[in-house]
DNA sequence: ATGGCATTGCAACAATGA
């Protein structure tokens, strides 16, 4: 069983690409960050046609979630439980065969010590709260998403030059600490120790071809999850071609029934 | 210090991203 995360930077701009790659590397379950549109405007049919059940939690121009997924899928949680109705949508659960998937796209923060880092600072809190007060780190549970953090100066071109910025600043890199502290193993790290590889490269400045990149996208697991898994990699493909995402999808493989 | 590139909503360029 294949789970993966992938933010596409607009499910409109991107479906051609996407739609391609879902028919190439056929995950059983995908979930999507930044689909940046509304639930009615999700081309959910593109996916249903592909044999996937499509949930979507999307909202107009920014954030918006959705999981695809070749296997029913139920019990769907839409944000966090006491969300105002016109919360930033951003994360969304659901469960498939037994493993309860959480998919979500982090705040991006935009500078050290602006409003819009207190918020990501945030939304942290909360997320380990949802954890802590909702979730089971016994059960078979995986969180899959852009969380725009890179966890160790290892996910970091250059790290000198990131040093104490945002997506790798002390504070963001200890509320990730703090969900792992709960009981949430790095899937990729698990599965290679030092490799330094990137799902994120800037548009700007020829970030791709020169590599500078930052490992920002994520699947971690329940340790009971994480001894299922059999391999967590980055697919850089989808990067190289026309009018990509800025982010390349990473995928884990599961040893489940 | 700044912009660099891309997307959306709007119908010019501002907001946002990472």
């Amino acid at each position: 069983m294949k789970i993966a995360t992938w933010n596409v930077n607009s499910i409109a701009a991107r479906l051609p690409l996407v739609t391609q790659w879902v028919k190439d590397s056929r995950p059983d379950v995908l979930c999507l960050q930044e689909i940046k549109c509304v639930d009615a405007k999700f081309p959910t049919a593109a996916f249903t046609e592909l044999g996937y059940e499509v949930v979507t939690f999307g909202q107009p121009t920014y954030n918006g979630v959705a999981i695809l997924s070749l296997h029913p899928i139920s019990d769907v949680e839409k944000g966090f439980i006491n969300d105002a109705e016109d919360a930033q949508r951003r994360l969304l659960a659901v469960t498939v065969k037994d493993v309860r998937i959480i998919d979500v796209y982090i705040p991006n923060g935009s500078e050290v010590g602006s409003e819009k880092y207190a918020y990501k600072l945030n939304w942290l809190s909360q997320l380990h709260d949802y954890f802590a007060n909702h979730c089971d780190p016994n059960q078979k549970l995986v969180i899959g998403g852009d969380y725009n953090i890179a966890p160790a100066d290892a996910d970091v071109h250059d790290p000198i030059a990131w040093y104490g910025q945002i997506l790798c600043s002390q504070p963001e890199r200890d509320a990730l600490q703090r969900l792992a502290d709960w009981g949430l193993h790095d899937l990729f790290r698990r599965h290679h120790p030092a490799e330094r590889q990137f799902s994120w490269w800037d548009y700007r400045g020829g970030g791709f071809p020169r590599n500078h990149g930052l490992r920002i996208d994520h699947l971690w697991a329940t340790a009971s999850l994480a001894e299922l898994s059999k391999d967590c990699w980055i697919d850089k493909a989808p990067r190289k071609l026309e009018r990509p995402s800025d982010h390349a999808p990473v995928i884990a493989e599961f040893q489940l029934t």
